[in-house]
DNA sequence: GTAGGATGCTAAC
DNA sequence: TTAGCCTCCTACG
């Protein structure tokens, strides 16, 4: 589920169950455990996100650099009864109300104010930032010939747009995956970029993707109901050869930079050439 | 039991 | 463009 919602999501969860409490730290799958040794016993003071890094803020000793990557999971429980680690917890944090297990991440490591702050110079705009907004990310996509299914999920670009937000947000505005990004109208784009603000947040609360507007649910369509396996309700992700809600059209898919791309070509038709 | 794929990204060729 | 990283789960024999 790593897309900049569920990094977000973790951020709010870390401060509510740690921020100004002592917690113990452990690294028992073994490749933080110094950094670990270092923290534990420390006060987390805060818990921040960009895109999808994730920042534990530890005063005087700096930040926890997380990042999921692909496989990357968190699993939480009740501060009493802490079960004992499997050997693939990379960091556990445990407090007085609660304990996270953290496995499977790409990145790891304790870094310094400075070093977070590069990371931040290098990652666009994220919708789920209330003091950013999508200007930055129009002046690259308007003057650029990469698709703007590349472009969106180009993290210098807009941070935290993953393969779901990037299919989805798509087939909401009728946009062709493969329309060069110097194509893109502004009208097109700011309402691109409202949408994913309200999307990605309505993600944060409920902790899971869902897209599909109130007048194409299977209820408001007349059709049996769905069974999603990523666990939101989705247009075109993950549903190639099915149906599209919208036009019963058939949702094709196609690589796209080692990653599979979704959309309906009913729906996201390509401009013909002479077309404003 | 094994293979393959997955909501990501980087470095090397 | 590809391999590599890291883990978990499903599909297939």
């Amino acid at each position: 589920m790593p897309e900049g919602h569920t990094i977000h999501r973790l951020a709010a969860d870390h401060r509510d169950a740690f921020a100004g409490r002592t917690v113990r730290t452990t690294s028992p799958q073994g490749k933080f455990s110094d950094s670990a040794a270092l923290i534990t016993g420390q006060e987390l003071a805060t818990a921040e996100a960009h895109g999808k890094h994730l920042f534990l803020g530890f005063d005087g000793l700096g930040w926890v650099h997380i990042h999921l990557g692909l496989f990357g999971k968190y699993t939480w429980g009740p501060g009493r009864a802490v079960p004992p680690p499997t050997d693939t917890v990379r960091l556990r944090l445990v407090g007085p109300d609660a304990y996270a297990d953290l496995r499977g991440p790409t990145t790891c490591t304790l870094i310094t104010d400075a070093e977070k702050q590069a990371i931040h110079d290098r990652l666009g705009p994220d919708p789920l930032r209330p003091e950013h907004d999508g200007e930055a990310a129009f002046a690259r996509i308007s003057r650029s010939r990469t698709s703007v299914a590349a472009l969106l999920m180009d993290q210098k670009v807009v941070a935290g747009v993953g393969n779901v937000y990037r299919a989805e947000v798509l087939f909401r505005h009728g946009i062709d995956p493969y329309r060069p990004g110097r194509d893109l109208t502004r009208r097109e784009w700011d309402a691109i970029w409202s949408d994913l603000v309200g999307l990605m947040r309505e993600g944060v609360r409920n902790n899971r993707i869902d897209t599909v507007r109130p007048e194409h649910t299977p209820e408001a369509m007349g059709r049996p109901p769905r069974v999603d396996d990523h666990g939101g309700e989705v247009y075109v992700y993950r549903r190639t050869g099915q149906p599209c809600h919208v036009c019963d059209g058939e949702i094709r898919t196609a690589g796209l930079a080692a990653r599979n791309l979704f959309w309906c070509p009913e729906c996201q038709p390509a401009q013909r050439i002479g077309m404003v």
